[in-house]
RNA sequence: GGGACGUUAGCUCAGCUGGUUCAGAGCGCUUGCUUGACAGGCAAGAGGUCACUGGUUCGAUCCCAGUACGCCCCA
């Protein structure tokens, strides 16, 4: 049978993924072994694989795939999370694409139309995952809006509530007037835009003085109630407990003092009002300062503000203009550049606005999450991370768990009477403790009102690897009990407080232990300019055309290839194509040895014992490397080892070595050695490369139906002869020596050499000369005791070899090159030797490092003189 | 403004807490190769005052301080 020259990964994606979902390998469910447990961050439900996704879940599978070959009972629990804010802005997108406004719909169509588009594009990002290989439980596939997770949510609120962990409080909120709603941070978006900077005085109460202030925003001088300068600042001490008069208003308000103001802006003296502005609501709090709102949800000013009711924010700005300067107190108007926040869906200006909001108190329950982490009881890879998560666990702030939207876990509270409050699991519930509360046994259901808001996305996923067993719902179940906790969490770092850290918190309140025992935190993929990789940048490939391109196993290599623990990956085609052609390296090794004929009757040559026998250390040796990198999740250099260890070691040196002569057949016992070697190799590399893997290994021996690499074994981790390993490393540098001289001197590869060692036979590395004398095409080698002259020479180690090379010889380049050996080892004699005459380090070193200095002195000075010999000889001829 | 991290070869990064595992890897680059598995390959090479300035030490890429630059998180 003829096989192709290239590896063309489709074939063997689609078969062997199928075939692993037939035999359920994927599988899990509690027993005796030891559990091995990943939960996958959920990707937002509607969702599509971007660069990212691959990353992070290639290393889940990588993790998964080797801990199933360890022996345990591995469990990767997949799922995707309701995404309130974006699922929402995209349905919300879509209907108004179809004229249908969000406002015309009740609560229930809307919630009828984000079901029906999360139906019909949900989960398509899970099918995006198995193409890449991703061996998840698919039977256990949740969705953090499902009906289990959706009661947990509601359980777990109601419980933090009895707990009197949440409170209704205000919060400056990014008001959108003309979508009359709240948006996130995220939905805000900065323009650089030109606006002017108003400098308006303010009437010292009781003097005949005024204080000049700068704002962008005189009409918001209705709101004011205070003025506030730095108190560094010498220009204002002396207003010190005054009182200022705010113009257009009849209010008097205080004089304060705070370091938040830049006393270089403006007149370095700030109006405040701490209704409008996130800044002066803070120093609004820290002196207790009165909130004055003037605003309606339409952006119009109200009658508080007792002017300008009714007129729009941007005409108030002008009539407030008019009316200062009318005063006199405006004193001058100069132009500003300024950033303006507005809103990503309706483009309007945004307006910082209060409004009351649920929050969740943080720092009792966070206590244990910190702690978990400091103590070591949860990992973080890397560990520069701990620093970054203390400090926030440190100075943790209430969280703030509302949000003005219908896609998600509606908060169960409900409202009856004058604002009376109910919190509870339903609506039964919440009226029998109502009737309970009020003493008014008539209250009817119809009487209560629920809130309409829904929980922040993070207050659902913050319990994901509890719920992910059913935990609240059933506590102690058998799964929770036995996967619970899970070892694994891979994420990125910029998740780390809004998610990572609250699972943490969530696990010792409602399990009373760690959610994980390592979290591993990835970098993000970013462009060869550095850029984040993002769909309105359009700087990301699409990774679906990138597994077509260049394979699943090549893509997953690429990504991991350059992608350290919490560095960013730079990501380039370049990447994929390395692994693409990694894969077309063991297709074509497989090639090689399965085109081989083997012959009973042929003894096995000595360089091919030789190889096995270093072939065999040197597999033992990679497999320790690669277990001590995955301990330290080192991944991609533990992928590195594996890299090397198949294309240089196996290819590169092995193969070359017991590699029969054209057409001939091989013996027997070194070809079994190396299918043997050949399985090894390859249950290594699965974790990594799972489909290529799986393809040469089912072809390497009579495989029956319900046979896997993925559920073979992986090679242990046994100790290696180190003193041969490095002989024959030895002996690669002798290779390439002469090799060298080949090259050097344009001798062509099929002329036969002659090497001649200037040692004992005995002491020499005779068991690996068999292999010199085949990866050098060499006629003979023989050892002398002896210099040799007219021949080409060089050292590898202490010994020196010779080839003669008759006519061939260039006694002027010999020459050279000789001086240039003896100039590099005096210069590095004369390094060693200062350390030695240097009495101090004599006195103060420790003897090992001072025995290594005096044999580097000897063997450098032995060095030098047997060059200089041959200097010498070379000139006599 | 507060905090965290970083600066080692052209690029992306190791260097496991001071001494032949010390200056490394992969990619890229240069020069040869129709070498009967692989040009998606093979062979041989070139490339670095370890950001800068001080300090500690017999000895510093590694520890300490400062400077410069970069990046991220929070506000």
């Amino acid at each position: 049978m003829e096989i192709p020259t290239k590896y063309e990964p489709g074939r063997a994606e689609k078969l062997w993924y199928e075939y692993w979902m037939k035999h359920g390998f994927f599988r899990s469910e509690p027993d005796d072994r030891e559990p091995y447990t990943i939960v996958i961050p959920p990707p937002n439900v509607t969702g599509v694989l971007h660069m990212g996704h691959m990353l992070n879940n290639t290393i889940q599978d990588v993790l998964v795939r080797r801990a199933r070959m360890l022996g345990k009972n591995a469990c990767w629990v997949p799922g995707t999370d309701h995404a309130s804010i974006a699922t929402e802005a995209k349905v919300v997108a879509k209907l108004k694409s179809e004229g249908i406004s969000k406002h015309d719909l009740t609560r229930e169509e809307f919630l009828g139309h984000a079901w029906d588009w999360t139906r019909k594009h949900g989960g398509i990002i899970l099918e995006q995952l198995k193409k890449l290989g991703a061996s998840c439980d698919w039977d256990r596939t949740l969705f953090t809006m499902d009906a289990e997770r959706y009661d947990s949510v509601v359980k777990v609120f109601v419980d933090l509530y009895n707990k009197g962990l949440i409170y209704r409080g205000v919060r400056m909120v990014n008001w959108d007037p003309q979508a009359k709603t709240a948006v996130s941070d995220e939905e805000v978006y900065f323009t650089e835009e030109q606006s002017k900077l108003y400098y308006v005085r303010y009437k010292i109460v009781g003097w005949n003085d005024y204080v000049t202030v700068a704002t962008t925003r005189p009409e918001t001088i209705l709101g004011d109630t205070a003025v506030c300068a730095n108190p560094n600042d010498p220009r204002y001490q002396h207003l010190k407990g005054k009182k200022i008069h705010v113009p257009m208003t009849n209010r008097e308000v205080p004089f304060i003092f705070d370091e938040y103001v830049d006393m270089e802006f403006g007149t370095g003296c700030l109006k405040i009002t701490p209704a409008h502005d996130i800044n002066d609501y803070e120093i609004g709090l820290k002196h207790k300062l009165e909130s004055i709102d003037i605003f309606n949800d339409d952006g119009t000013i109200n009658e508080r503000a007792g002017m300008f009711a009714g007129v729009d924010r941007f005409t108030a700005k002008e009539l407030a203009e008019k009316e200062l300067k009318k005063t006199g107190n405006l004193l001058k108007v100069v132009p500003y550049n300024n950033k303006i926040g507005r809103s990503e869906r309706t483009h309007a200006i945004i307006e910082p606005r209060l409004s009351t909001q649920w929050f969740l108190t943080m720092e009792k329950i966070s206590k244990p999450a910190l702690d978990a982490v400091m103590n070591g009881d949860i990992h973080l890879h890397p560990s520069k991370f701990r620093n970054l998560y203390r400090h926030w666990m440190e100075n943790v702030r209430d969280w703030c768990i509302s949000r003005q939207l219908w896609w998600g876990h509606r908060i169960p509270a409900w409202y009856y009477n004058n604002g009376e409050i109910v919190v509870a699991e339903n609506a039964e519930q919440a009226l029998e403790l109502a009737r309970m509360k009020s003493g008014n046994a008539r209250l009817k259901e119809s009487d209560l009102r629920q809130d309409e808001d829904v929980l922040d996305t993070w207050f659902s996923s913050w319990l994901w690897p509890i719920t992910s067993f059913d935990g609240i719902n059933k506590p102690g179940n058998p799964d929770l009990k036995y996967y619970y906790p899970t070892n694994d969490l891979i994420t990125a770092p910029e998740i780390l407080f809004f998610w990572v850290a609250r699972m943490i918190i969530a696990g010792y309140e409602y399990m009373g232990d760690k959610p994980f025992r390592n979290v591993y935190l990835t970098g993000l993929v970013r462009d060869q300019q550095r850029r984040k990789m993002s769909k309105s940048l359009g700087n990301s490939p699409e990774p679906l055309d990138l597994i077509e391109k260049y394979g699943a196993d090549g893509v997953r290599v690429g990504m991991l290839l350059c992608s350290p623990a919490g560095n960013d990956l730079l990501y380039d085609d370049s990447l994929p194509e390395q692994g693409r052609n990694f894969a077309n390296k063991i297709w074509n090794a497989f090639r090689l040895v399965n085109g081989w004929k083997t012959d009973t009757k042929i003894p096995q040559p000595e360089s091919s014992a030789a190889a096995v026998r270093w072939m065999d250390e040197a597999l033992k040796k990679g497999t320790a490397e690669i277990d001590s990198h995955f301990r330290r999740f080192r991944i991609s250099e533990a992928l590195m080892v594996v890299y090397k260890l198949f294309w240089d070691e196996f290819s590169g040196w092995y193969l070359e070595a017991i590699k029969p002569e054209f057409e001939k057949p091989a013996d027997k016992t070194t070809y079994d050695a190396t299918l043997g070697f050949f399985d090894r190799l390859l249950r290594l590399i699965h974790p990594f490369m799972p489909f290529i893997s799986e393809d040469i290994w089912q072809l390497l021996a009579e495989r029956k139906d319900g046979e896997s690499i993925m559920i073979s074994r992986m090679p242990e981790s046994r100790k290696y002869n180190k003193e041969l390993i490095a002989r024959f490393e030895t002996v690669k540098e002798l290779i390439s020596s002469v090799r060298s001289v080949r090259k050097e001197r344009d001798i062509p590869n099929r002329e036969k050499l002659t090497l001649i060692v200037r040692a004992d036979e005995k002491s020499a590395d005779s068991e690996f000369i068999p292999v010199v004398v085949k990866l050098c095409n060499l006629e003979s080698v023989s050892f002398i005791k002896t210099k040799l002259e007219g021949a080409a020479s060089f050292m590898v180690g202490t010994t020196e070899y010779y080839i003669p090379l008759g006519e061939k010889l260039d006694k002027k380049a010999e020459l050279l090159k000789i001086r240039e050996d003896i100039d590099y080892y005096r210069g590095f004699l004369a390094s060693v030797l200062k350390k030695l005459e240097n009495e101090r380090f004599v006195q103060n070193a420790p003897a090992n490092v001072l025995e290594l200095e005096r044999k580097k002195k000897s063997d450098t000075e032995s060095k030098i003189k047997s060059l200089q010999e041959r200097e010498k000889e070379l000139k006599k001829i």
